[in-house]
DNA sequence: AAATATTACTTGCAAATTGCAAGTTAATAT
DNA sequence: ATATTAACTTGCAATTTGCAAGTAATATTT
């Protein structure tokens, strides 16, 4: 909840926000636990490996939402759980993502390459299943 | 030079890759600014007007070697100089930076216009001209 | 209904990273 | 010869991170 400073010298180039939001070393992650995994709690958060933190974790949740990137909702099936959604503009890193992951895939040897053939393959394809899994999740909790 | 810790844990998906050498305030915008705006010294990406501190700046250009994103060579008409290269592999992160731009540009107001235009207009001319541009350079130096 | 467990956090503190100012070294320009 | 420039490095304070240990509000179990 600080960052006030260095925001004016860095507004020229658009890259410059997107750095801003995402340029740090959990943002990124979380958004794919979201989108290609379907987390959706704090706890899933936690324990999807990377070892993150707990109140790293809690910061960038903040941030993201801060951003517009996520939303919450209370779990209505259970008042303890908090389940996070990614926005339009969250779902709408998805092309950002896949260029992230087509690109670490063609340099080193990476895991999941079933997941990276699929993206390969049919990139549009792969991204419009993204947003629909997405909208169907979207429209049945609304 | 250190970043020895967390690497095991974090080598399931591709993108944990990407984030491991691209997940800073840093190292997009450096890369950004060699690869549109023509930065190759040291002094140049100071002066990129983002306000990177010159330690920073040192240890990002070490890393991004280390991860083989650029190289460098000794300019041949002036001895103080170092030039920066992006590699190959570098330069296939302009999908990547793109993307991010078109992202934070359909979602934010943000500078350079004309650039975003020309991007979303068409992305893969837009990408090839990159790339040629720096087959050029990479050409008439080597 | 009382005790236990779960979930989503917060807090305190040490360790690592960052940012700023001020060097340093080697090569060029004057 | 002297001053300047380019590419760093160093020292240190301030910020950020990571870990361990809470805490508060539900839910579950007995």
């Amino acid at each position: 909840m600080a960052k006030k400073k260095g925001k004016d010298r860095r507004s020229g180039c658009p890259l410059n926000a997107s750095v801003e939001m995402l340029g740090d070393r959990w943002s990124l992650l979380i958004i794919r636990d979201m989108m290609l995994r379907g987390a959706r709690t704090y706890k899933e958060f936690l324990e999807c490996y990377e070892g993150i933190a707990t109140n790293i974790l809690a910061n960038r949740l903040k941030r993201l939402m801060a951003y517009g990137i996520i939303t919450t909702q209370p779990d209505p099936t259970d008042g303890r759980k908090v389940i996070y959604w990614l926005t339009e503009k969250g779902i709408d890193l998805a092309p950002v993502l896949t260029e992230m992951v087509l690109w670490a895939a063609g340099h080193e040897e990476t895991g999941n390459q079933p997941l990276v053939k699929q993206m390969r393959a049919d990139k549009e394809n792969f991204l419009a299943g993204i947003r629909e899994r997405w909208a169907a999740r979207n429209s049945s909790c609304a």
